[in-house]
DNA sequence: GCATATTGGTTTAACGTTAAACCATAAAAC
DNA sequence: GTTTTATGGTTTAACGTTAAACCAATATGC
């Protein structure tokens, strides 16, 4: 409630004296003036008005945290458990540095230039799928923007990405270890340069240099939900000639696992399966799932790190950072029956 | 980029004309003049710095959403699938409404104050627990405040709930009406007027109802992560007198579960589990959970209605909107063994 | 034909903060 | 003993927006 005005007042001195104090400033107050103004700063519970510092700084210290609309999504994108744990950990790290999150979706480009001016946002940390025109004008502020699992290049733009194509290789591979040979791969859609593209590559050169033939016919792209998964589990217990499936995300493994188990399939003594993502799904099915692990937390943290210390000109470990995968080993995975 | 000035100095007209076009305030501006500007605004895609609103406003039209943090969390509240589908329904409703949204942690009721002041909040949503006074100064200002699950009754403070007592007799009277008598009730700590001990009221007066003795050996307070719930679950498969668990979360029913399962124990033919809120983790297991459902994502939206429709000066259903719970019967509760 | 509305604006102050430029007074320099 | 430099401030303008108060020209009322 109290301004910087009735601080000043208070202690007879000037508003730009109390702003002196406020910001360390020592070179032009006198130490006691200083132990005054604080006292008082203290006793009011004084904190500046930040809509006010914006509007002067033409920065908030807010970063954006920014969902790209995909045509298809239903629900917000905060429901879904990766980008739950992903946003929990960018907040986490934001409030320990001091700066503020405002979450939004957006749908276009102008949405998202806006957003970002009118608030005289720092920074944007931004999920989905973009084309490189969506940054356009973006780029041109020299504010940082930060994406996740983009793999868009841009010296302009930080990324914080996964070791997808290892993942999907090591998963593949973990699968032709146990001697599985005809090896399903269950996905979402597969979109240009996006991870899930990423995963196919390592699927398939996991496959050539085991000297397996790769066939069209064990693709399947699916939506990304349980029941969608549980439908494609019952297409696939129909394929008597399987014995293994790479699902590219542990929710989608979840939904085949169930599926398959319905039709009396059993997992993993006559299909195996390999999920991706390992959040806590993936402990929670029985048998619990074999699966690719990364950490949506650490990733969220890394993203606002980066931003963070790059408003701060602190040094910056990479501009682009790739996280790594290891395989959790669980249950849903055997070797095939002779 | 381009200010309300440019855009007057381009029509030649004071700012002030542009202000009132962009307000609608038709009253003072021709016709033709409306016109004008507003292709101007349109082709220098004019939006208004709100900042700088929001400091003469006094008002953001940002909501925080605000999570009180607790001594023994770990990690952002996010990443939590109930805070996330709050959450995300709350965003999803905002954006709709026009409003824009701040995620943050707060540790008390200074930082809270101080985060509202400072930002010119129009509205608080609070999830956590929290004391009366920890509103004090905040229903001063007569912003809307709504709170999650609480019980606290104030005539001041909006409150999105759920009929947890009723969930708790439900829940334990459905494994009653099945032939269990030997009911366990397990939960998070239970914090007075807390959600959890609602349900345990519903628990023990189904209890009552069916003659049935209350045991206190049979309430187990515990952490409430999957790795707890197993350790619970272990515990539990020691107690062969007991035929049924009602265990208050979903995530803490897979892990006791899991528990149970890894010990031998047959769900749901030795032992009966029942869980409570039906997220997507509930048909993640096997056997699925029959739980108790309750929607979260309209929770959130609910709340963020409420907020803007007081804010908006329309008319509110209700200050205290109490969500119904309906059980979802899956394939962890059978009849007991003879 | 003079007072009064109406129309279509403009001027001015304010919101709370920051920062550049300015200004006394006292101490130090030579 | 005048000039220079610290020391410890203050004054002023600015950020982009809104809103109350003002004003001139024209139309209307009787």
């Amino acid at each position: 409630m109290p301004t910087i005005k009735d601080i000043a007042r208070e202690a007879n001195v000037s508003v730009t004296t109390v702003s002196n104090v406020i910001h360390g400033k020592k070179a032009h107050v006198a130490e006691e003036t200083v132990e005054r103004i604080t006292k008082i700063i203290e006793a009011h519970n004084y904190t500046p008005n930040l809509s006010a510092r914006a509007l002067v700084n033409k920065s908030s210290r807010i970063i954006g945290v920014i969902n790209h609309l995909i045509p298809l999504q239903q629900g917000s994108f905060l429901q879904d458990p990766f980008h739950g744990a992903f946003i929990g950990g960018i907040e986490q790290k934001l409030r320990e540095r001091g700066y503020y999150m405002m979450v939004r979706t957006v749908e276009d480009e102008q949405e998202l230039f806006s957003l970002f001016q009118n608030w005289n946002l720092d920074g944007v940390i931004l999920t989905g799928l973009f084309e490189d025109s969506f940054f356009g004008r973006l780029i041109k502020t020299d504010k940082p923007i930060v994406l996740l699992d983009s793999y868009i290049k841009n010296e302009k733009i930080f990324n914080v990405g996964l070791e997808d194509y290892r993942g999907g290789q090591l998963a593949t591979k973990y699968l032709i270890d146990r001697g599985h040979t005809n090896i399903v791969f269950a996905s979402p859609p597969i979109v240009k340069h996006g991870v899930i593209d990423q995963r196919l590559k390592g699927y398939t050169d996991a496959l050539k240099k085991a000297g397996i033939p790769f066939s069209k016919k064990n693709i399947y792209e699916h939506g990304i939900t349980i029941d969608e998964g549980k439908k494609l589990g019952y297409l696939l217990s129909e394929r008597k000639d399987i014995t293994a499936i790479f699902a590219t995300a542990d929710i989608l493994a979840a939904g085949i696992l169930s599926g398959l188990q319905e039709k009396g399939v059993h997992i993993p003594a006559d299909i195996s399966i390999i999920g991706f993502d390992d959040l806590y799904v993936s402990r929670l099915t029985t048998p619990q799932l074999t699966t690719v692990h990364q950490d949506a937390e650490e990733k969220g943290s890394i993203a606002a790190s980066m931003m963070v210390d790059y408003l701060e000109n602190k040094l910056m470990l990479s501009r682009n950072v790739v996280m790594p995968v290891h395989i959790v080993e669980r249950n849903s995975v055997a070797a095939p029956k002779k």
